[in-house]
RNA sequence: UGGCCUAUAGUAUAAUGGUAGUACAACAGAUUUUGGUUCUGUCUGUCUUGGUUCGAAUCCAGGUAGGCCAACCA
């Protein structure tokens, strides 16, 4: 595991406010939109609020941050839910800034009431044409100096659903020269009758992302409100509307959302993907959603493991997807049962092995297990399926697999040796001939003979059939997020289906979401949609493989 | 070109004024009934120029590079 040293700069700030005894306990919470599924990045972020209050003491809300009706779902509510769950975090309130839109409301008449905000009848145009640039300052709105009891008037009448969508609006009157442009008079509330997925056709109004979540981490005592880098310049108008309102000092700090090489983690994108069917829906086992991955096979502990290492800090980044493919791996050899599925299927014929003989083997279920984790049974006989890839008519340098002559074991069985081998009319080898060592039998061997090579295989006669669908990485390029279309990169073969592959007896009973480790092949988990008569099996990861390397030279 | 943020091996992240370390990746070797795992070793780094200091990755100033900000999105 991972050195406890080496805080990051939020923990830092943690230890120090505990320490000088500014806070007792601290309160963090995760705040999504349910506006889409969760991903990648998320789960950073969630490991990072929850760890923090598991770590020094306090807790962690879930807020959902649903003040936008027209793009919020019930449905993103249920699956960020559950997402959350299944990384293993356990949040103390589940709350919706939509509880707080009477607090904010009256909020917002406290501003007014301080001469501190106003009803703006410009259009989004026309304010945006005022607002000036980074480096012009803007004008004053004509409706800037309306008087505080017209401005109440009017918001109670905008409450009230008296004025159309984008008729008006409300805005905090700060400065419209402000070197931030978040400062320029921010607007607070806006019109939309739109229906809300948990107020319904309640409110008309709603407020702004900068009128809500301050205030809502306020409401809750929220200690460190901890959100992405891009929120930095929010700061600033976050502390403004704290201090004007006079209520409880939740204070931001912001890192770098994490960047993973060879996939996107925008809602918006990700969205793009779905819609436009360049995956079969939110979970595909090719996105990185939370979703995709747990049902690519992935684990909770391997996904917040990477968290962890790839740790937080406050500068750009783009981590190595090899980092995420090693804890996966780490984990799952760890926990993973082996057993053999052959994908690529060639016969071989072992001709001094009787016919209509067949006996049965131990193998280990895994050897990284106290005890090999006990082991099971496999049938063997004289026909085999084993891999393609595993025979070589002409040997490559270093190959200690079979070819013409060489000698191999059979994974938890016998030391064969090829004699022959049969091709079709088009060249395709069709079947190895080989002769068995009947003394070398796994557990029990007295040739004396030692084999380079080992390879898995599937009695014929006894083998089930399942589909195998190889993921590889969606994308061709290390960063598509930065291409505008960034679609034209995605990796033709990014999904491979095997229809009809074989696997031993013991995989049979597999159910969804079972993880093994098909020997020599990679990690395999149950798909969802797997059923007894139909199984499915998803690729989670390739085993590391230095023979591909040593071939490639 | 106004404001703000950032800069340590290929990647990510430590070192909090005192020996630049860890992980992934890469490379080499040992072990291995998975060319897996495990073990050993190797390679590569403080953006730049000044300043403060006995001593600077760390503090200060200038420069350079990258990022963010002009939705009635979050």
């Amino acid at each position: 595991m991972i050195e406890e040293k080496g805080l990051n700069f939020i923990a830092e700030i943690i230890e120090e406010d505990l320490k000088n005894g500014k806070y007792k306990q601290i309160i963090t919470r995760f705040p999504p939109e349910p506006n889409g599924y969760l991903h990648i990045g998320h789960a950073s972020s969630i490991n990072l609020n929850f760890g923090l209050t598991e770590k020094y003491g306090g807790y962690t809300n879930l807020r959902f941050d649903d003040t936008n009706p027209v793009t919020e779902e019930v449905e993103y509510v249920e699956s960020i839910k559950e997402d959350v769950k299944w990384l293993g975090f356990h949040w103390k309130n589940e709350l919706y800034a939509s509880d707080y839109f009477e607090t904010l409301y009256e909020y917002a008449v406290r501003l007014i009431k301080k001469g501190l905000a106003y009803v703006d009848d410009s259009s989004s145009e026309e304010i945006a044409a005022l607002k000036g640039t980074p480096t012009e300052p803007g004008k004053n709105s004509p409706y800037r100096e309306r008087t505080i009891e017209e401005n109440l008037d009017l918001f109670e009448r905008m409450k009230k659903g008296e004025f159309g969508d984008g008729a008006k609006t409300l805005r905090a009157k700060i400065d419209m020269a402000h070197s931030n442009m978040l400062m320029r008079d921010p607007v607070l509330y806006r019109i939309k009758h739109a229906h809300h997925h948990r107020t319904g056709d309640k409110w008309c109004i709603y407020p702004m992302y900068d009128f809500a979540h301050g205030q809502s981490d306020s409401i809750e005592n929220v200690t460190h409100s901890i959100c992405t880098l891009e929120f930095v310049p929010h700061r600033e108008l976050y502390d403004w509307l704290i201090e004007k309102l006079e209520i409880y000092p939740s204070r931001q700090y912001e890192f770098a959302r994490r960047n993973l090489t060879y996939t996107i983690t925008s809602k918006r994108k990700l969205l793009q993907l779905v819609n436009e069917k360049h995956v079969e829906g939110w979970d595909d086992p090719r996105m990185t959603t939370i979703s995709g991955m747990r049902r690519r096979g992935y684990t909770p502990e391997s996904i917040r493991d990477f968290c962890t290492r790839i740790g937080v800090a406050k500068r750009e980044n783009m981590v190595d997807m090899s980092l995420l493919e090693f804890c996966v791996r780490e984990h799952l050899n760890k926990i993973a049962p082996r057993r053999m599925a052959v994908l690529d299927p060639v016969k071989l014929i072992i001709t001094n092995y009787p016919e209509n003989q067949s006996e049965e083997v131990q193998s280990e279920n895994n050897p990284e297990e106290e005890n090999a984790g006990g082991t099971r049974t496999v049938m063997f006989s004289r026909e085999l399926w084993i891999e393609r890839e595993d025979f070589m008519e002409v040997p490559a340098k270093k190959w200690f697999r079979l070819a013409p002559g060489a000698l191999v074991r059979l994974k938890s069985a016998y030391i064969i040796q090829c004699n022959d081998f049969k091709k079709d009319g088009e060249g395709n080898i069709i079947e190895v001939h080989c002769t068995y060592l009947p003394e070398s039998k796994s557990g029990n061997d007295t040739s004396g003979i030692r084999a380079k090579g080992t390879i898995h295989w599937v009695s014929v006669s006894h083998a089930a059939k399942a589909e195998v669908r190889l993921y590889d990485r969606l994308f061709t390029i290390e960063n598509p997020g930065d291409e505008e279309d960034f679609t034209r990169f995605i990796n033709p073969d990014s999904l491979q289906v095997i229809q009809e592959a074989y696997i031993e007896t013991a995989l049979t009973t597999a159910k969804a979401g079972d993880k093994f480790q098909f020997i020599r092949k990679g990690y395999f988990a149950v798909d969802k949609d797997s059923s007894p008569d139909h199984l499915i099996f998803n690729r989670t990861a390739t085993l590391r493989d230095t023979w591909e390397k040593e071939s490639r030279k």
